[in-house]
RNA sequence: GUCCCCAUCGUCUAGGGGUCCAGGACACCGCCCUUUCACGGCGGCAACACGGGUUCGAAUCCCGUUGGGGACGCCA
């Protein structure tokens, strides 16, 4: 790690489906951690499990990975000297080094099925003890081995962990110990350690063999991943140990928990980065909250961008401890990303949705220019981006039977007074043009404080729900100009003007 | 059950022997701003799991207890 180009750090992926939180923000420790130091990401693709991985859900955890803005330097698409980045296409490379270790004696052949290891784990469990691998097939002679391979029968190879009393001598030791870059000194006792499976029947690698053996080849650093895999490191460094391999440093990222404080999972709600995206979350805010969730910068900026935490991002400033996915703090997050937005970012962001309702009809200068002065209203009512269709409702549709089904609409207009500002208000409309700036829409509301007698609560109010259906919403002062513009804009939906409004909830107000 | 990890406000966290009757953020409550709703500003509520050590002094170090989580698979 002196040579700082010399940091090589790995996401490695299942894919089983979208890429969920948990695995998202280690991709996101990994990434910030080889780019802090100007070293290599790199994504491996763990596709040993034929029956769950699919080549679709590759493709889609790799767009949430770009969608969060990780980029990789080796990896599916991107390739790298250390290509294929699929483990169903290096097999032949585990096949060899599982002949090296069976040919040294580190591993053996077994010939146990799966029900009869189960039978056996249970009993283990029931009787108290711990349900590791009873060394049945360990202690087959050679003559047993080649007879039962006579027989046809079918069989795994199976490390050994070194024990003291073992007849074959071992050149290692079966206690591991490793140096955690998060939790510091972690240690194993042979004892406690039970012989696994490192290939299959079938012929392919089990995930604690080709990570170990990939990691090697692929001459990975640092290993950094959540802490589900914590206990799978002493089998890992036992390979590394039996294959004379340089050990990568380790450091393991505490697990995200639901509100319950058990694992982040499907029954927790949205757990996939896709879902999030989906539901109006921006990439910027989802990387944002992620990072946060564990690491904390030693200036305590709770809101930065990526540049900032390639910057600042070490790994002695992650907490060990768990951590709870908490919606609300990631909500209030992304509201203040969306806050700060810029109107044309949203206005792309919002353009197809925009078609799909018809609002935007042709995409002229001036529509655009429309929807940003729109967006800058009321951007800062959105928590999520399609917050902000519902926010811009008001200028689009207008139903006056709607407006009156309100409860506080109807007992607003049936006090006379407020009915009377309607009819002023119409009148004045109809005299004058509609206020198409702030200026105007000061001078308009000064003639109908003059023309009515009323003033403030009294006299905004019945404007405000004539002419936006609502008690609720932005400033009048921007909201009736960008209404009244709204109807003469090339390219917008034709919506109904100010004096329109005011004359459809006049009509009704008196029949 | 066995092994491993973890333990500061409800949640995310700062803190790593004295500067801590513990700081920030979200949420919540109040006030201000405001013709409404938001935004924003200000303030409030709220935590060192427990018990033993070590030390002049412990949220910080050690041990134990309790609690939580994870792993124990021919899944990854």
């Amino acid at each position: 790690m002196n040579d700082q180009s010399d940091v090589r750090v790995r996401f490695a992926p299942s894919p089983t489906g979208h890429l969920h939180v948990g695995g998202a923000r280690t991709a996101i420790f990994n990434w910030l951690f080889a780019r802090h130091h100007g070293g290599r990401f790199i994504v491996r693709v763990e596709d040993t499990d034929a029956a769950r991985s699919t080549r679709q859900s590759e493709a889609m955890v790799l767009d949430d990975l770009r969608w969060l803005g990780l980029n990789w330097d080796e990896g599916p698409e991107v390739d790298g000297p250390h290509a294929p980045y699929r483990q169903s296409q290096r097999t032949d490379l585990y096949r060899d080094v599982g002949e090296t270790l069976l040919s040294s004696g580190l591993v053996y052949r077994c010939f146990c099925d799966e029900a009869e290891l189960e039978r056996k784990r249970t009993e283990a469990e029931e009787q108290g003890r711990p349900p590791h691998y009873d060394l049945t097939c360990y202690r087959l002679t050679a003559d047993e081995v080649a007879a039962k391979i006579s027989e046809g029968l079918s069989s795994v190879l199976r490390f050994h962990v070194p024990h003291d009393g073992d007849q074959t001598s071992v050149p290692f030791d079966g206690d591991v110990t490793i140096e955690d870059m998060i939790r510091g000194q972690i240690t194993w006792k042979k004892e406690s350690l039970g012989d696994f499976i490192v290939i299959r029947s079938d012929g392919m690698p089990t995930y604690n063999f080709c990570v170990a053996v990939d990691d090697h080849e692929m001459e990975i650093s640092h290993v950094i991943r959540a802490e589900e895999h914590l206990t799978n490191t002493h089998r890992q460094v036992l390979i590394y140990r039996a294959m004379s391999w340089a050990i990568p440093r380790f450091a393991h990222v505490s697990l995200i928990l639901g509100s319950d404080r058990s694992k982040l999972s499907k029954r927790h709600g949205a757990t996939s980065v896709a879902s999030y995206a989906e539901e109006g979350f921006l990439p910027e805010a989802m990387f944002n909250y992620l990072t946060l969730l564990g690491w904390s910068s030693a200036e305590g900026k709770e809101m930065f961008t990526r540049q900032y935490a390639v910057e600042h991002f070490a790994l002695d400033r992650v907490n060990a401890a768990p951590a709870v996915f908490d919606r609300q703090k990631f909500e209030w997050l992304n509201g203040q990303y969306i806050h700060h937005s810029a109107p044309e970012y949203l206005f792309d962001l919002l353009l197809p949705n925009l078609r799909g309702l018809g609002w935007i009809q042709q995409e002229t200068p001036e529509a655009r220019a429309w929807f940003e002065e729109t967006l800058m209203l009321i951007r800062t009512s959105a928590t999520r981006v399609h917050d902000l269709i519902p926010a811009m409702q008001f200028l689009f549709e207008f139903d006056v039977h709607a407006l009156l089904e309100h409860e506080e609409n109807r007992e607003l207009f049936a006090d006379p007074d407020a009915a009377m500002v309607v009819a002023r208000l119409a009148e004045d409309l109809g005299t004058h043009a509609s206020p198409e700036d702030g200026d105007q829409l000061q001078a308009m509301m000064s003639r109908l404080k003059e023309a009515t007698g009323q003033k403030g609560k009294k006299l905004f109010m019945p404007v405000r729900v004539a002419l936006t259906g609502s008690a609720h919403g932005p400033e009048l002062q921007r909201s009736i100009p960008l209404l009244a513009r709204a109807a003469e804009t090339p390219g917008l939906k034709p919506v109904l003007s100010p004096l329109e409004r005011a004359q459809a909830l006049l009509r009704h107000l008196r029949s």
